[in-house]
RNA sequence: GCCGCUUUAGCUCAGUUGGUAGAGCAAAGGACUGAAAAUCCUUGUGUCCCUGGUUCGAUUCCUGGAGGCGGCA
């Protein structure tokens, strides 16, 4: 049918983006399905941070050196990396994967990385450091209620849709105002996915009960690996608040472990555990959103390989 | 064994001068305009421990019992 229509008329750049919540096993599917046929483009906002291994899950060596990884370790954790930039450098790797005959393949759990490139991005500007601290400091002054009434003045259309007690993106449309002098809600946004590159979407599942169980086996694991370690090295280099790869789960519940000075080990390990579940429900939600997902339990591997095949994407020729 | 305190939502606890109850956390659902593992929104029927009594009416007051905590022995 449209399909069809569109491998005859016009031969799009496809790419593959393979989502899911943390933990249903997407690292694990792409060792099984794209070893050979793909190169990976990262979509998981803290596996860009280098020293930040055990907490993001990060692919092991073994994975790292059997499939090409793009996007993880290139930033320090006290750098900024955003969805736009995610978008820019997916947008120039997946023409380079293909001209060298793989599989581009997005990976990870960042909706809001995958929904920007998928849709196409933002056409706001982006931050300004200098404003931003300014915008941040003024609100602390004068409260988050004159934010909003601000933000009603300026852009009325963005604090229509904005809660005010969501200062985050309050503070967002007024930054955006202050830097280009028009209000956030006059750039353009998409609402239905781009139409210059092909993605296909899947999304792994797994029942709740399963991924609870998964969840909780892996932060156990995290710990056996040096979870511990890996924050103390983190704060002898000075680790803070401050620094964005730090706001990650299975990193800031050390931090607020440090402050208060009562937590112990294990009510940390259950702090991370809590916050990847309701993580990953936010994460499903996200992906709910998107109207042309397909959905696959990792353990369906025909099935997912059929509709790859369908979709004319070349994998490693998986049969059971 | 005696004395005191306590028992209310999955958890921690408010509260009802007697008219069957509500916060935080958890849970469920949702949003997402270059910070997104972030940020925010919506959703509260539960034998008010059990048993008798008083009362038009008891989760609330009284009797007896059971569990928990503390003190004295």
């Amino acid at each position: 049918m449209r399909l069809n229509t569109q491998k005859r008329v016009v031969q799009k750049s496809k790419a593959v983006v393979l989502f899911g919540p943390t933990a249903v096993g997407k690292t694990g599917m792409t060792e099984t399905l794209f070893s050979r046929s793909a190169e990976i483009i990262n979509a998981d906002s803290v596996q860009v941070y280098r020293g930040l291994d055990i907490g993001s899950a990060k692919p092991d060596e073994h994975l790292r050196k059997l499939i090409r990884h793009h996007l993880i370790d290139i930033r320090d954790p006290w750098e900024q990396y955003t969805a736009g930039d995610f978008v820019r450098d997916a947008e120039s790797l997946i023409p380079e994967i293909i001209e060298r005959g793989k599989v581009p393949l997005v990976t990870g759990g960042t909706g809001y990385y995958i929904k920007q490139l998928v849709y196409g991005p933002s056409s706001a500007p982006p931050s300004d450091n200098a404003v931003r601290e300014a915008v941040k400091a003024e609100i602390e002054e004068k409260g988050s209620a004159w934010a909003w009434e601000y933000l009603a003045e300026v852009d009325p259309v963005s604090a229509e849709r904005i809660n005010p007690n969501d200062v985050y993106r309050v503070s967002r449309a007024i930054e955006v105002y202050r830097i280009s002098g028009r209000a956030l809600s006059s750039y353009p946004v998409s609402a239905s996915p781009r139409t210059d590159i092909d993605f296909i979407l899947i999304c792994l599942v797994r029942d709740k009960s399963e991924l609870d169980k998964r969840i909780a086996m892996r932060v156990d694991q995290m710990f056996d690996m040096g979870l511990y370690d890996e924050i103390k090295r983190l704060f002898r280099s000075g680790a803070s608040r401050d620094w964005p790869g730090m706001h990650a789960i299975g990193y800031q519940e050390f931090l607020d472990a440090a402050e208060t000075g009562e937590a112990s080990v294990r009510t940390i390990k259950e702090d991370i555990i809590r916050a990847s579940m309701q993580y990953a429900k936010r994460q499903m939600t996200f992906f709910r959103s998107f109207a042309t997902c397909r959905f696959f339990h990792p353990d369906d591997l025909d099935g997912l390989s059929d509709y790859l095949a369908f979709n004319g994407i070349g994998i490693d020729g998986f049969r059971t």
